[in-house]
DNA sequence: AGCACGCCGACT
DNA sequence: GTCGGCGTGCTC
């Protein structure tokens, strides 16, 4: 008889623990079937015969073992170890963010073993001429002549109709795909000549290989990070060895995951929200087996149980989503950083745009700094030039300057892109009579008049109100649009342009599915083109025709109380105006704005990112905010305001004999009501990590004692970013 | 998180 | 008389 320290999936700061007979063989890392109050749990064995167990007369017995060999390795729990206590969340809660949901509930991996498509001998047999009516069967048919390809690996470049189509005519099959190592060596297309920058970092790269260190690779966009990447990841497939790229959102960039598929022999699979369970264990089965290469995929392909990972890369490492904003709130980023020390493997980060953190960390030599100065096809950046919008007439939001500019490059046959971060027809409706502005009533906010749906939507929580058709307040039937939204301005630019093709790309016009990448599809065909749309604009795509961006509101951004947003609009500004010049034409950025004197926009245009991101640096120093002071963040949230900002003075009241900390707070969130909801913070910032790590872990333990924790939803955010 | 227990209000 | 609301407590 001995003890095991179990991980079960609770929401809760604390193990279980329970007997095991001598007949059960378990390895610390198997799954466990446990029984857990009048329920069954499965668990993952954590320990053995912990010093500290429960007394043995409470213990309950381990009701089957269900693994032989471990679902969670050595590394790989060292990190999820690491993860619970530097976010301070729950280990069960942590467990299964790195746990594929059939492994959680308990499926036996060996039902799920990845299967191979092959050809039939009649597929063998037939010919191309075969195919004359389907190009994508025929693709499939060439696809599998050189042997047998996993079937992951097949729906990644093919539909999947396709694939069954053959499969109905009898001209391929599948089997069963033993789980080795991958074979495949070599390239499938050659590489592309690098520039000397860039092959100094390739060289940097490989130098850092098996040992743990952290490089940034700095690289104006179109520079060829890329390229940079394949090339860094070449000599380690040739190797044998796995490679981990995390990128924010997959479905934006299509485009590189075609260049990883098309480049190497070795296998390339993909991970993502999207995925289907099985799918999801199909994957983790092959990374875990080593017959994957390479795996390019989204936050949480950081837990993935690689057998031989040799090089993590995070590419676009500034953008946001790579911290999850919800539950357990990782930062992929940092915790990859963690994988990489633990694997003692190098990590690159790649980004035109670095954050703050990372150069911080270049500047403390914790990391090693790469940089690409110039675009790879030796196009020149784009200018920037500001738009004045004071004491000007403005039509449909744009100055005449503007107009000009945009008539010029469309005469040209050139594309132009106009970047506007609000989706919509407008950000409210309001009574011509008496000013009264269409407002969310779970919200502190107003709702968004959606004119083609003909519907009022709150941005906020989702709800969906009908247009009224007269004001609340005094009952006139005049009401109109306030402000300006994509939807509105491609109406407008419609009226302007009627003779040109308009693109619009936001959340409204991107729900369809497919809808993005036909999207882009036209935006790649030349001619002149008007292509608007919000965020999603600035995130990944190559837009080889345009050659003006217009940046239509950049005041937003300019006063805002939170100690990122320089950063963001800097990030923001820079990754929009690379999407302009890439062709052979250089490109011009417009920025439209009432304060053309400010020091953020002066110092972002005439220094340019890399500059201006050592200035804001120098800032956060000075005011002894991120990365030069450390910061945690609890919420509370709950249907009355004095119950979240009782519960927060509770929380301050003893964090302040709390040694090493500073306070700022209670305060109300940006947005105090949201979803019905009222919402506060508490924000606490320590020079020394340590100390704060100790703090947070005193103010949980008495968190859990206090009754006033059960009347509201609190949480904690560790190295936040969002302060909302 | 689930699930039970427990104590108060409107229903077949 | 019950059904069921959600406050409280517990799970090795």
């Amino acid at each position: 008889m001995s003890v095991i320290r179990v991980a079960l999936p609770l929401p809760l700061r604390q193990h279980f623990d329970y007997l095991l007979s001598a007949n059960q063989q378990v390895q610390i890392g198997c799954r466990l079937r446990v029984p857990f109050g009048k329920r069954e749990l499965i668990g993952i064995a954590w320990q053995l015969d912990p010093a500290d167990h429960y007394p043995l007369a409470q213990l309950k017995p381990v009701i089957s073992v269900i693994d032989r060999q471990p679902v969670i390795s050595d590394t790989l729990r060292q990190l999820l170890t690491f993860a619970a206590e530097y976010y301070h969340h729950p280990l069960g809660e942590v467990l299964t963010a790195a746990l594929p949901a059939l492994l959680r509930e308990g499926k036996n991996l060996a039902d799920y073993q990845q299967h191979a498509w092959q050809l039939t001998p009649a597929g063998a047999k037939a010919s191309p001429a075969d195919f004359k009516r389907s190009a994508r069967q025929l693709e499939v048919w060439q696809a599998l002549q050189q042997g047998p390809v996993p079937a992951l690996e097949l729906q990644a470049s093919h539909p999947r109709t396709t694939v069954k189509q053959l499969a109905d005519k009898n001209l391929i099959e599948q089997h069963l795909l033993p789980l080795t190592p991958y074979h495949q060596r070599g390239l499938k297309q050659p590489a592309l000549q690098l520039t000397a920058d860039q092959a100094l970092a390739v060289t940097a790269i490989n130098q850092a290989a098996e040992r743990f260190q952290s490089l940034l690779l700095e690289g104006v966009t179109g520079s060829g990070k890329t390229e940079v990447y394949l090339q860094a990841i070449a000599p380690l497939l040739d190797a044998g060895k796995q490679v981990l790229v995390i990128v924010p959102e997959i479905g934006l960039t299509p485009q590189t995951l075609a260049r990883f598929q098309s480049r190497f022999q070795a296998p390339v699979l993909c991970w993502h929200s999207n995925l289907t369970d099985t799918e999801r264990l199909n994957c983790w089965q092959q990374t875990q087996a080593g017959s994957t290469a390479i795996v390019i995929g989204t936050r949480s392909a950081l837990f993935l149980p690689f057998a031989r990972l040799s090089l993590i890369i995070i590419d676009e490492e500034h953008d946001q989503s790579l911290k999850q904003q919800d539950g357990f709130r990782y930062h992929a980023r940092d915790l990859a950083i963690k994988r990489a020390a633990i694997e003692q493997c190098p990590i690159l980060l790649g980004s035109a745009t670095p954050s703050l953190e990372s150069l911080y960390n270049c500047q403390q030599q914790r990391f090693v700094h790469l940089s690409l100065q110039n675009r790879a096809g030796g196009q020149a950046m784009p200018r920037y030039q500001l738009v004045d919008l004071k004491q000007q007439v403005l039509q449909f939001g744009l100055a005449s300057q503007t107009l000009q500019y945009i008539r010029q490059q469309l005469q040209q046959g050139m594309q132009v892109m106009l970047f506007l971060n609000r989706r919509g027809f407008a950000p409210a409706l309001s009574c011509q009579e008496c000013g009264w502005l269409t407002e969310c009533h779970r919200c502190d906010a107003f709702t968004t008049y959606h004119k083609q749906s003909r519907q009022l939507v709150c941005h906020h929580c989702g709800a969906i109100k009908a247009v009224p058709r007269q004001c609340k307040e005094c009952g006139s039937a005049r009401l109109a649009p306030v402000g300006q939204g994509t939807e509105q301005l491609e109406e407008n630019l419609q009226q302007l342009f009627p003779d040109v093709a308009i693109t619009r790309l936001d959340r409204d016009t991107t729900r369809r599915k497919g809808a993005l990448a036909s999207a882009l599809d036209s935006i790649n065909q030349s001619g002149p083109r008007l292509i608007l749309g919000t965020q999603m604009l600035a995130k990944g795509h190559h837009f080889p025709y345009v050659t003006l961006v217009v940046i239509v509101d950049v005041d937003g951004a300019l006063y805002s109380s939170d100690f990122r947003a320089p950063e963001q609009l800097g990030q923001l500004l820079t990754q929009v105006a690379g999407r302009a010049g890439r062709g052979s034409n250089p490109g011009t950025v417009l920025l439209q704005t009432h304060y053309p004197e400010h020091v953020l926009l002066q110092d972002i245009i005439q220094n340019g990112y890399a500059a201006f991101a050592r200035s804001a640096l120098l800032e956060r120093q000075h005011t002894r905010l991120p990365p030069y002071q450390h910061l945690a963040l609890f919420r509370a949230e709950a249907l009355q305001s004095n119950l979240c900002q009782q519960w927060l003075t509770e929380l301050a009241a003893m964090a302040k004999t709390l040694p090493g900390l500073e306070l700022l707070g209670p305060l109300s969130s940006p947005m105090e009501k949201r979803a019905g909801k009222f919402r506060w913070q508490l924000q606490l910032y320590s020079a020394q990590r340590p100390q704060l790590h100790q703090a947070l872990a005193t103010l949980l333990q008495a968190i859990q004692q206090w009754p006033l924790s059960r009347q509201l939803k609190w949480q904690l955010d560790v190295d936040p970013i969002d302060l909302s």
